[in-house]
DNA sequence: TTGTATGCGTTATCAG
DNA sequence: CTGATAACGCATACAA
């Protein structure tokens, strides 16, 4: 327990040159046990005796020990260690499920090495080379580009976990989601939002497109489902729109402007939100001449002006889940489940009741 | 360069158990040479024939050979990790950060692990402790709760660098920033904000804070000093306001209501677009009742209703030159240079012209 | 209850 | 140009 032979092995500051990093020796040489006793005690072995374990312990704080990583996951084959494949940082939506994931991980011991993929299949494939080099115990793919065929291939399935997955190949047969994947029922939440426009007595209904993803391929079948169910004749119009038109959704307002529907279901909230300012700059009123809804519920949605009627989805909760399905596995062994989300509509200002509104319909349409 | 004994070494999919992993000793092996000689191979080492090179670079592309990391960090003494401690992944400005150095670090050919501190010194000294343990490389420290000098006992100073240091300890004199960190200039960019305001008619101009930390502070400061060389003798009066009213500034608004300021310099856009909310609610129009000014420049502030003039930081930018800056140190050695970056004001609808204008004022003031 | 010896997968040193 | 061998720091099987 003495102090380092100079007494300054663990000085504070740098007063010169980097010092040699206190190794486990280090402590097991200052409490008087060999290297193994010295492992042992810090891992709490209870063959090891209360008193050189508090001993060693007290060694270890006192020289400020650091285990390495390195050396550890060489020896124990495990890294605790997550990857966490996303698209982009700077988006609300993906920065709720990064932070969720973070935060559940490291509730758990597990540190999380990101990397954004944007939505490029070759950095997404290079993100899982990462992840596989780094030794990831588990990894989580966001929204990824390649097909989940392709992910499972690179990673072993057992410990990869697919957050709501953006590719057609993924079967999203009604209710049932494959096991490891975990997504928001986007089809019931729209039906819920159309529901709403239509007992509103909204009926020329257009659906704003966002790219062309599986994503958004569902949510507009959605849309025109809800629509024909509740006996809507008006056909569903479709404004497409590329993948980031909401950077500057200008000639997009100007095209819906020509001939106004009633309401504008949009892709998600960041385009609804930017296509209400591009809207404004021509002059037209959300809600008093086009109704408005988006999806996700990002938390802007709540503050605009006016706040946006959304369905939203449980983003955060989605990163946790991710995580702490992902540790469990590591574990126990457990096999990933499958989790569908489901989404809520929350109404706010940017839709309104048109006219005499439609009495209640049968819940089951 | 055979395809492994049966064929089905590298076969996807995951057909029965997990399969050992290949090794360099596999490659070699399959290239029909020493292990050693394979290494080298794959490091492209000129002392390697290129015949040989391209062969195990054959074997190892067709064995999907992939490195561990682990052990290769505890030979090489390095891991080509950062670290990044971040408040909050689902802020937009701190995910903008985050974003710029995960793209710059990946760019590098380093990987970042990214933990969030959630502004609690605790769980700050964790991350750090992690970052140790992981062997990170570098670390970068967002915005934390720590003090700088902690922060430099804990980590080596050579490798770290601060972003946006919120502590009062950090000797903010006019233009001068120490070593190793970087920061934006927010009394200038204040000082412009507050010209704009004064110079279109604003006179009764109140400052909303956020938080008790040393960049509110700062910001005030600025604020207060810019109005009195204005020559505006009306007192700055000043809200208080907690580190999250964001969340909810309704009470926040109601003060504010009791006695409106002709305009309000909040702390950051967040509060400001909030703050807007709030007042809408109230049936206080900005910038008919009040200008509304915030600091930050989130991608919303552009599409805000109305939309925020704002005081704009390139905070992407400031993620990228802290991983830039970090590998530099890494590779070559040098010193981390500080950095002041001039921030933006852009003017938008939150602010408007009150009366006659007072004519231009002297830059220097 | 504790100590000794070994190996994790790589790179680097030294021979050849 | 290439191959054997040691070492990186830790955890564990085995011995005491």
């Amino acid at each position: 327990m003495r102090s380092g032979e100079s007494g300054r092995l663990v000085a504070s500051g740098y007063p010169a040159g980097p010092r040699r990093r206190i190794l486990l020796k280090d402590v097991a040489t200052s409490a008087n046990v060999s290297g193994s006793t010295a492992s042992r005690a810090l891992a709490d072995d209870p063959r090891i005796s209360l008193a050189t374990r508090l001993s060693v312990k007290a060694a270890a704080a006192e020289l400020n020990y650091v285990p390495n990583a390195a050396a550890r996951s060489l020896r124990m084959k495990h890294t605790r260690t997550l990857g966490l494949l996303i698209p982009d940082l700077r988006d609300p939506v993906h920065g709720q499920v990064a932070s969720g994931f973070e935060e559940e991980a490291r509730r758990s011991g597990y540190c999380v090495i990101m990397v954004a993929g944007e939505n490029e299949p070759a950095r997404e494939r290079l993100a899982l080379k990462i992840f596989a080099e780094h030794g990831a115990d588990g990894v989580a793919i966001v929204s990824g580009a390649i097909s989940p065929r392709e992910a499972r291939e690179r990673v072993d399935p057992e410990r990869l976990i697919l957050v709501q997955p953006d590719h057609h190949s993924l079967p999203r047969r009604e209710g049932v989601v494959p096991p490891g994947v975990i997504l928001t029922d986007d089809a019931g939440g729209l039906k819920a939002a159309v529901n709403h426009l239509v007992d509103n007595g909204y009926r020329r209904i257009a659906y704003v497109e966002g790219g062309g993803g599986a994503t958004n391929k569902v949510r507009s079948e959605a849309v025109a489902t809800t629509l024909r169910s509740r006996g809507v004749k008006t056909a569903l119009r479709t404004f497409g729109a590329g993948d980031d038109t909401w950077r500057d959704p200008t000639e997009l307002a100007s095209e819906i402007a020509t001939d106004l529907p009633e309401a504008l279901v949009c892709y998600d909230d960041k385009l609804a939100l930017a296509l209400m300012d591009a809207l404004r700059k021509l002059r037209i009123r959300v809600p008093e001449d086009i109704g408005m809804v988006g999806f996700d519920g990002i938390p802007f949605a709540a503050i605009s002006n006016p706040r946006l009627t959304t369905v939203a989805t449980p983003a955060g909760e989605m990163g946790r889940l991710a995580a702490a399905s992902l540790v469990r596995t590591i574990q126990v062994g457990a096999r990933l489940e499958a989790v569908l989300l489901p989404p809520d509509l929350i109404v706010r200002e940017s839709t309104r009741t048109l006219s005499p509104p439609t009495r209640n319909h049968d819940p089951r349409s």
